[in-house]
DNA sequence: AGCTTCAGTTATATCCTCTCACAAACACGC
DNA sequence: GCGTGTTTGTGAGAGGATATAACTGAAGCT
C-alpha cells in the first residue's frame, strides 16, 4: 500500500489524458462558433459522449478549462512563430516579415483563440494572471530574438527606456538583448496586437481597407527605422 | 383624435427616459466589478428597486442592454477626446499629445468599458455590428482631424495606400483629409489601441515597464516622422 | 369619467455551473 | 485469481441566470 512502485507512464493516465484532449478539442469547436459565452460544459460532455458533472472529474470548472486552452493557444502561438523564424533566410528583415506574417495568420486563421489569449484573464480570474503571464513568454521570446537580430544598431526610440527593461529581461534569462531592441520588441508587440485586433474584429472590412499594407508599413519601420 | 397637438416631450416617455438611465448606471457599476460576464440583469433590476422580468419593459435583453453601453462609451469617450483636441493650443503637435493623453487616460479610468468597447461586437450580435460602426465613428473623427492639422506634409508610409482609403472617406463625409493622413490615422489608432490593451490587462505591470514612454514614441513618431 | 395603455409582479420554462452520494469498472498486490 | 481501493461516471439537486406568459394595478389621454 505505502511504498508500490510506479510502473511509469501509467495505462490509465493515459486514457485520462486522452479525454481531457478530447474535451479540449470540442470545447474548441464550440468556442469557434459563439464566442466564450456559448462554451457550455453540458454541451461539451454531452459531444464527448458523457454527462455534464464528469467533466469535473478532469477539470476543475470551468474557468479551469479555458485557462487550459489559453496556455495551449499560447504555445500554438509560439510554435508557429518559432517556425516562421526560422523558415526564413538569414536575413533579419525577411525573417521578421515572417514572424510579423505568421503572427497575423494565426489570429486570422483562428480569431476565437487569438481572443481568448487577451481576453480571457481579465473576465475574472486575475488569479492564475501569474501562470499565464508565463505562457506567454515563449511566443515573446520568439519577437524578442528576431528584432534583436535585426542588422539596425538603432539608438533606443524610447526615451527613458534604458534601465526599466532590464529587470524584466534578467527575469527571463535574456542577457543578450539590449534594452533598445527590448523597448523596440514591446513597440512592434502592442502595435501588431492592435493591428490584429482591429482587423479580427472587422473594423477594417467595415472601413474597406485592406490591412496589408499596414502590416508593411509596420515591419519597415521596425527594420528601417527613424 | 387625428390630427392632436403633441403636447412635447410626453410625461411617460420621461419617467420612461430616466428609469433606463438608472438601469444602465447600475449595469456601469456591476460591469466595473466582474467584468461583462458578472452583469445580471436580476442583480440590476434589484438595485434599481423592481424584479427582474420588469427590464424588459426597457431593454429587449441582455445584449440589448451591452449594445447600449457601447454606444454610450463611444459617445463618452468621444467627447472626451474632443475636449482634448480643444483644449490644447494651436500646435499641432501638442494637440496630438493631448488626445492621445486622452485616449490612454479614458481607458485607464474605466477599463471595463473600454473592454466592452472592443469586446462586445465579436460576443455574437453581429447584427448590429454596423450601428456599433457607425457609433465609433465619432471618435475616430476627431483623431483624423488632428492628424490632419498637423504641419508634417509627409509622404504616405503606407504602400498602395492611395486609393483603398478614399472611399471610405467619402462614406463619412470627410474630403479635406488626405489619403495619407487617413492612412497614418488608422495606424495611429491600431497602435493606440494596442498599447492601451496591453496596458488595462496589466501586461506592462506585470513586466515592470512605465509604459508612458512608449506613448510619447507613439506621438514623436507621428509628428515627426521618418 | 372611462377607456386604454403601460409598468411591474408572480409563476414558470429552460438553460447554466457545480456538489453530492452512489454504483460500476478497472488496476494492482497478494 | 481474488479481494481491495482508487478512479470514473451517473443521477439527483441546489442555486442562479435569461427570458416568456399571464395577470394586476395604476397611471395617462381624450
Amino acid at each position: 500500500m505505502a511504498t508500490e512502485g510506479r510502473t511509469g507512464p501509467g495505462l490509465r493516465d493515459r486514457f485520462r489524458a486522452q479525454v481531457r484532449q478530447e474535451v479540449k478539442t470540442a470545447a474548441l469547436r464550440q468556442l469557434a462558433e459563439g464566442g466564450p459565452e456559448a462554451l457550455s460544459l453540458n454541451a461539451i460532455a454531452k459531444q464527448v459522449g458523457m454527462t455534464g458533472p464528469a467533466l469535473y472529474r478532469y477539470f476543475a470548472n470551468r474557468d479551469g478549462l479555458l485557462t487550459e486552452l489559453v496556455i495551449d493557444a499560447y504555445g500554438d502561438l509560439a510554435s508557429a512563430l518559432a517556425q516562421a523564424a526560422g523558415d526564413a533566410a538569414a536575413d533579419g528583415g525577411a525573417r521578421l516579415t515572417s514572424v510579423v506574417q505568421a503572427y497575423r495568420d494565426w489570429a486570422l486563421a483562428e480569431p476565437h483563440r487569438y481572443r481568448l489569449l487577451f481576453r480571457a484573464p481579465l473576465q475574472g480570474y486575475d488569479a492564475q494572471a501569474t501562470s499565464l503571464v508565463e505562457a506567454a513568454q515563449p511566443a515573446m521570446n520568439v519577437v524578442l530574438n528576431v528584432v534583436s537580430h535585426l542588422a539596425t544598431p538603432r539608438a533606443p526610440e524610447v526615451a527613458g527606456s534604458g534601465s526599466q527593461f532590464r529587470n524584466w529581461m534578467e527575469r527571463r534569462g535574456v542577457e543578450d538583448v539590449s534594452e533598445a531592441v527590448a523597448a523596440r520588441t514591446t513597440m512592434l508587440w502592442a502595435h501588431l496586437h492592435g493591428l490584429v485586433s482591429l482587423e479580427i474584429e472587422g473594423n477594417f472590412t467595415s472601413m474597406g481597407i485592406d490591412p496589408t499594407p499596414l502590416y508593411e508599413a509596420e515591419v519597415r519601420d521596425m527594420v528601417h527605422p527613424r
